[in-house]
DNA sequence: CCAGACGTTGTT
DNA sequence: GTCTGG
DNA sequence: CCAGACGTTGTT
DNA sequence: GTCTGG
């Protein structure tokens, strides 16, 4: 699972690692939540490259009435996302990279629940393997949103949570970003947890996470 | 045929 | 939009 | 995901 | 407890 996380990293960093041209100005976030922009690498069919641009994190169905659908739309399971009515076409046609630095996940406790912040440790961004999908209401804005997909655990994250993000490594990206592939046999094994050896986990304050101060 | 569902968690 | 259930 | 709210009418 | 907003 994936409800909460970090982007820290300058455009530059995000530019070269993802080879990406036009990524704007980025202001470090430590709590990027549901419904809020986040960024993605997309397939680009007007420069047939990759570009970099913002999605809703949540992602909104074509068909959705309500767009506020979405607001729990934030994470696909990698078992099903290929069959989902939600998911399926986007699977086939929008993936995307959502970028970031780092993520959160809880841990139950006997008393309460204790946060986690999870990342590379190499340090550095890294891609969530997602899903984009346009959304255009009656009279309404038109709105472009993502979902970031989730597998099982890694021995790192097992014991905080039963799910974690999708990190896909660099030399996935070109296959995941390609539009023409459309095959779940090509595309739902890159869908693995992340090597539990390149990964740290550490114990975090609740506090950050407080929407007022005090 | 139309009406209604379509998702992720976690918790019971 | 597309599939399922009635 | 968590934090924070948690009402009343009437109308579709 | 459960829903909404971010």
């Amino acid at each position: 699972m994936c409800g909460r996380f970090i982007l820290t990293s300058a455009a530059e960093v995000v530019a070269e690692l993802f080879d990406v041209a036009d990524v704007p100005t980025l202001t470090p976030r430590q709590n990027i939540c549901p419904t809020e922009a986040v960024g993605a690498v997309v397939f680009d069919a007007e420069a047939s490259g990759r570009g970099f641009r913002g999605l809703r994190w949540g992602l909104i169905p074509s068909w959705a009435k309500d767009p506020n659908i979405g607001a729990r739309m934030f994470n696909a399971r990698a078992e099903t996302v290929a069959e989902k009515p939600s998911f399926r076409s986007a699977f086939k046609a929008r993936r995307c990279l959502v970028v970031a630095d780092g993520f959160y996940e809880w841990k139950k406790l006997d008393r309460g629940k204790q946060p986690h912040r999870i990342g590379l440790s190499e340090g550095g961004p890294f891609a969530f393997a997602g899903l984009w999908e346009h959304w255009q209401g009656g009279d309404g804005e038109p709105i472009d949103s993502c979902t970031i997909i989730t597998t099982e655990p890694n021995e790192l994250l097992a014991p905080i949570h039963e799910r974690m993000p999708v990190i896909l490594p660099p030399e996935d990206y070109a296959v995941w970003l390609d539009p023409e592939i459309r095959e779940a046999s090509v595309l739902q094994p890159l869908l693995r947890s992340y090597p539990a050896e390149a990964m740290t986990a550490q114990p975090v304050d609740s506090a950050r996470f407080r929407r007022k101060p005090g």
